[in-house]
This record gives structure tokens, sequence and C-alpha cells, in this order.
DNA sequence: AAATGTGAAAACATTCACAGCT
DNA sequence: AGCTGTGAATGTTTTCACATTT
């Protein structure tokens, strides 16, 4: 998932891995929960359950962090929240930009998650016209014009992207160029950014496609031979496949796509972007 | 159980690894933009720089699928196209339903992707009786009342929960109830589900504060001195390491010894959601 | 000559199982 | 007695490097 793959040891062995980066985000929820209910001190049994993970891979991950737990006990809820937002870097407030403010835009502007927990909407960034001035969120929207002024006011060094895919590469490029070091790219596009940068990405209709490979698996055991196509080619020459042998219900509006088997590279839909 | 037993090689066996599965959907799209430029074939190098892996990595993935390419020349674009949609299971339509339709699930209604590649959004349910009837996307809004009926009428076997929080488990449940056997989770809470069912998840401020993270690491590396240096005490640390970014700091809550729980609430916040 | 496909090695991640602390 | 912290074992993913094929 990460992308950008810059990290090295240099000294100490100073790095946590990075599939317990990933997990302390869950851990910290968990235990903010907790903490809300004032629940003193929890066991590794228990927090892992919260966390939807297994009790042997969390105390693992803690110990990448420290010893802060306490053996017979547990762990104390408020000392761990701020251990780990500590170290996820959440005791600072991060300003941060959403450029492209589109449906998900606002949405993610809207986004309660954001402005807790050490994030800030510093400003919204749109390229339309009509959007500039109008308020989302209680943000104004600003021109896409000012974006360098802006990140460099706010010494912002977060941005998001949830411009269409075609806009992205060239508003990261002015996001690095301006001084942000870290992405979150909603466009469904790879970004090529410079050494240094992160960029991290959301991607709504890979997630459903990871979905789709699962549940035709399902289907296919309970039902197996329904396969589609079992003629395997052994390495035949490759035919300009006639594709999609549609054999479901009708498409939505207009979503078929000409299948001339002769040539063409006929339009295997665009991969569409956010709004 | 059953499964397993391959006659042949070459073919593809059971068993894709859970990471070549999560890049297919890369591969799918850069080859579809590939496709519509009607570049003919494309080799392991050019095709893993535009889906933003290395070569060696995408070689040994194709190689779960099969030996769909040419020694010498490179892969059929338009074959692999298909080959990789069939193995996602994108040559079928999947209907999808989206429970929660705040902001964030009207943006993802307006999701071009949704509608291409596969997925259609067969219906959208809001549990707000002044939403339904209204139209989003094209799609009238219908009442949580109905969701057992449409899921069925639908054949749905996809759900995508864009509720808040607190609404999550529930719909989940309901939704597996109903028949649904993979979920895409946009709210952020951890679903327990029964064994079968896939879920998913989506979770935002996890993306950002895996970012803050590195983001940090990055500042300290620049600026050390006040870093986070683990072996060391926890107490007191000056925050504000970072080089840009001096704005507003959190909470930073006592935190020294892990003892007494008898404060506690910094005003943190819940984990908000969506919507 | 060029580029795939793949064993084998290396790196990384998870799980086990228990010694050691409270 | 209970629970953490961690080496060792196991499993998964990535990378290497080259024989094989066109």
């Amino acid at each position: 998932m990460a992308t950008g793959r810059t990290h090295r040891p240099a000294t100490r062995s100073r790095g946590i891995p990075e599939a317990t980066v990933a997990r302390l985000p869950l851990y910290l929820r968990a235990l903010t929960a907790l903490s809300e209910r004032s629940v003193p001190t929890v066991s590794s049994e228990e927090l892992a359950a919260a966390a939807g993970v297994n009790s042997a891979k969390l105390r693992k991950d803690f110990s990448y962090l420290g010893s802060y737990g306490t053996r017979g006990v547990g762990y104390d809820v408020e000392y761990l929240v701020y251990q780990i937002s500590r170290e996820l870097g959440l005791t600072q407030d991060w300003p941060v930009v959403i450029v492209g403010i589109g449906n998900l835009g606002a949405a993610l502007a809207n986004y309660g998650g954001f402005a807790s927990r050490g994030f800030r909407v510093a400003a919204l960034i749109d390229a339309d016209p009509a959007l500039t001035g109008r308020t989302v969120a209680g943000i104004a929207v600003q021109h896409t014009d000012e974006l360098e002024k802006i990140i460099d006011d706010n010494g912002v060094s977060i941005g998001v992207i949830a411009t269409p895919a075609g806009a992205a590469q060239q508003v990261c490029e002015r996001l690095v160029a301006a001084g942000v070091t870290s992405i979150l790219n909603f466009a469904p596009t790879v970004l090529s950014v410079p050494d240094g940068v992160d960029v991290r990405k959301v991607d709504l209709s890979i997630e459903l496609q990871i979905l789709a490979f699962h549940e035709q698996r399902k289907a296919s055991e309970e039902n197996p031979g329904a396969g589609i196509d079992g003629s395997l080619p052994a390495a035949e020459e490759p035919p300009v496949v006639a594709k999609r042998a549609a054999r479901n219900q009708a498409p939505a509006a207009g979503a078929e796509r000409p299948a001339s088997p002769d040539q063409g590279p006929d339009g295997d839909v665009p991969a569409v972007m956010p709004a």
C-alpha cells in the first residue's frame, strides 16, 4: 500500500515495522474508546479483541514501542493512548489541505475524524472558479492559483488529492514543489513523486475488485464447474479475445462496450475518477 | 476442503496470494489505459512502471495466473485485460448497495468507477426518512426498512457501509442476515462478522495517521535533538519538532508514569465518523 | 537479442509457547 | 495466578538471477 519506500535504518534500528505502524491507529481508536468509558487498564487480550487482531500480534507490536505494560496486570489505557499518539506524531497539530472539492472532497472536508486527532483542515482548494468563495464544512474554498501561497502560509506538509484522475499528477507536482511531503491520493492514478515524498492511496474501485475476487471464488466453490470459460488457452496465440461474455443481467444504462473481434482498442471503460 | 488437486501444471492453481490479488486491479487499470491508446503489447518492465511496481514482482504475480506472455515479446494487452478481468470476477455484473447516504455515501454513488468495471449500484439506502425518495446520482434513496427486500430482489452480495460508526455494526448484521457476503466498510469501526463473510475497510483517518508517522520521522531526521527517541523516557517532550507546521500543538496529556487513572478526559473526541 | 517464467534466497510478518515479572 | 515480553518457529512476500523460449 504504502508507496515510496525510502526508509533506512540509519543508526539504531529505530524502525518500527510498517505493518505495525499501520495497526497503531487501530489500537489508538480502541484505546480512545476505553478511555472515554474511563476504563483504567486493559489486557492484551481485551484490547486485541476490540481492535480486531489477535493478542500475540498486539503484544509484539507494542514491544517495538517499548515496554509499556505491567505483567500480571495489563496496559494503562491513558498512558498507552499518549505513547501511541506520540509515536504517530499526533501530539502535534498537522495542517492539511484538500484539493478537489467535488463530492468526495466535500465529504472529506466534513469528515469529523479530520478535525479531531491532530489534523486540521487548513484549506480547501479547487480549480473551478464557480466554487471559490463558497463554503464547505465551514471553510471557504480557494482557487488553485493560491495553492502555493496557502501551503506556504500554513506550513502544510500533508496534502489530500481528491481531484479527477487527469488532474492528480499535476496537482501533486505543485503540492510537492510548494513543500508538501506526504500525500493521500484518492484519484485512481499512480502518482510519481521524488524520493522523500510519501504517497498513500485510497482507491475505492480497487477495494471493490478485491472483494469481487473473493466473492467469485465463494460462488465457484459452491458451484464448481460453472466457471466462465474453462478452456485454458495453453499459451497459444494471443488472440484478440472477444471479451466480456456477458452472461448476466443487463447492465445499467450504457455501460456496454462493443467488442468488435477484428480490431479496435474498443473502449474499455476508462478508469473513471471521483468527482 | 476440497480444492487443491491440480491436474496439470501450467494452469492456474488454486490460491493466488493475497498480495497479488491486491495488485491485479492496479495492473488492470494500467492495461486499460494502454488498451485505450491502442498499444498492442507491453513488456513487464513497461507495465510495471505504469502500475508503480517493479517488474520482477509483476512477473511473479502474473505467473500465478498462468503463462500469458510471450518470451522475447511481452504481453498482449487485450488478452491480459481479459484474463485479469476474468480472474477478478469482473466479467460478470455485481450489483452493490450503498447504505448511508450522507456526504460520503453520495460521493460514492456518484463515483464513476462504480458504474463501470463490473459494478452496478443497485440501490441507495438510508435510515433518514427525509432522504428517502430523494434522488442521488440518478438513483432513488430507499428507506432502511426495505433493506432485506432490496438485497433479496436484486441478488446483492456486496454491500458498502457509509453510515456513522454507531450504526455500522447493526447495518452489517442486517446485510449479512439478508445474504450479503462481502462488505466494504467506510465507518471507522471494527465490524464483527461470521466466517465466510469478507470485510474490507477504508479508513481515512488511519491513512492520515500513517502519513503523520512518516512525516514526523522525516522532520526529526532533519532536526534531531528533540526527536522521539524510544530508548529514553517518556515524560515531557518538546513537541513542535516539525520544520513546517509550527502551529498549534495538541493536548499532550500528562502521561507520566502509568499509575493514576484518576483524571482522563482531556477532551479527547470520539472516533468520529463519516457522513 | 529480448523478455518471460520460476526456483532459490532473502526479507518481512505472524504465530507459538513459555520464561520472567508483578 | 495472571499477563507481558520475546526468542524461536512458521508462514508469506519480495527480490535475485538465470535458464528457457520466441
